[in-house]
DNA sequence: AGGGCTGCGTTGAGCGTTCAACAAAAGCTA
DNA sequence: TAGCTTTTGTTGAACGCTCAACGCAGCCCT
């Protein structure tokens, strides 16, 4: 392995207010669901999923995947909003392992009431804060970053 | 309050795009971080702003206010680092109900050892993934972001 | 000096995530 | 078919963060 290429003053100067944005931004739209909806982001992202999927339904590993999420979190989380009345598991016919999670009424109609106060601060936040042309260079960046991020380093697994 | 402003096709791309490529990205220097170093990113950044201040020494509250980080976060977060022997408390002479966080020795090899992963993960999944002018870009659409942050929304506190 | 108010830091409970381990079903190979 | 590997999903412990509550020290005011 090479030297280590440290970052100039620019850059620690971008990759710092990076990350303070992020964080903001992050904690922001966390903390405006968790207020006004009773749920983390995460949930938010998972009733999308479902809600958007033929039937309201997914399988469990198809969630997963779908968000970058891993199984045992997608497991504890549906668990979780179960609890809450939001999601109901299904075992599936053909594949005995399987499951499905569906998306309940009284889940969408959370979904429903908690769509317009997030998308706002995603406006207000985000949006009205760039021009136009900062707004699709984000797009442009964000899309080169997932390429850089995706399935990289063939290093065989540590164990 | 007036109707939502909902995102129109373009914009959800983009947003999905983002939220997707932020997602990945802290979770990929996390998990570097956890892995190579045993620490977690906040950790990390704790124990950098710890070696750049003077004495290697900050209030508790100064270091909650660098960091965009709650008392009790800190509070715990020190704890933790504290166990593991990387920092210790001091009380304040001046004033008492004030402690200060010392980086130890063992912090200070701990950060050293830790970093050059870091910096590395950080230029090759960041930095080499963009041109230098979406590289500024970012730095400029970062610093919009933070100035729509500060401060905002004069509501009066919930209770 | 006495009586608030404010600010600093800690504490404990609750929650979400991770990690490693596991059970069960499916698939694969001989 | 028997034996292995892989896939699917769950579980429990450990950890970090949040939130509300608290103890304590400084401050301000009369």
């Amino acid at each position: 392995m090479g030297v280590t290429r440290w970052l100039d003053d620019s850059e620690q100067e971008i990759w710092r207010a990076f990350v303070t944005a992020v964080e903001g931004l992050t904690d922001h739209f966390d903390r405006q669901l968790q207020r006004d909806s009773a749920m983390p982001y995460t949930y938010y992202e998972i009733l999308v999923a479902l809600s958007e999927a033929p039937n309201r339904t997914l399988r469990m590993s198809e969630l997963a995947g779908a968000r970058g999420s891993s199984r045992s979190r997608l497991s504890h989380a549906v668990a979780r909003l179960e609890e809450v009345g939001w999601v109901t598991r299904r075992t599936c016919p053909t594949d005995k392992r399987g499951s499905y999670a569906v998306l309940t009424d009284a889940g969408f109609a959370a979904l429903a009431a908690a769509a317009p106060g997030h998308v706002t601060a995603v406006r207000e936040r985000l949006f009205d804060q760039l021009t136009p042309e900062q707004v699709s260079a984000l797009g442009e960046i964000s899309k080169a970053i997932l390429a850089g991020l995706g399935c990289r380093d063939p290093r065989p697994p540590a164990r």
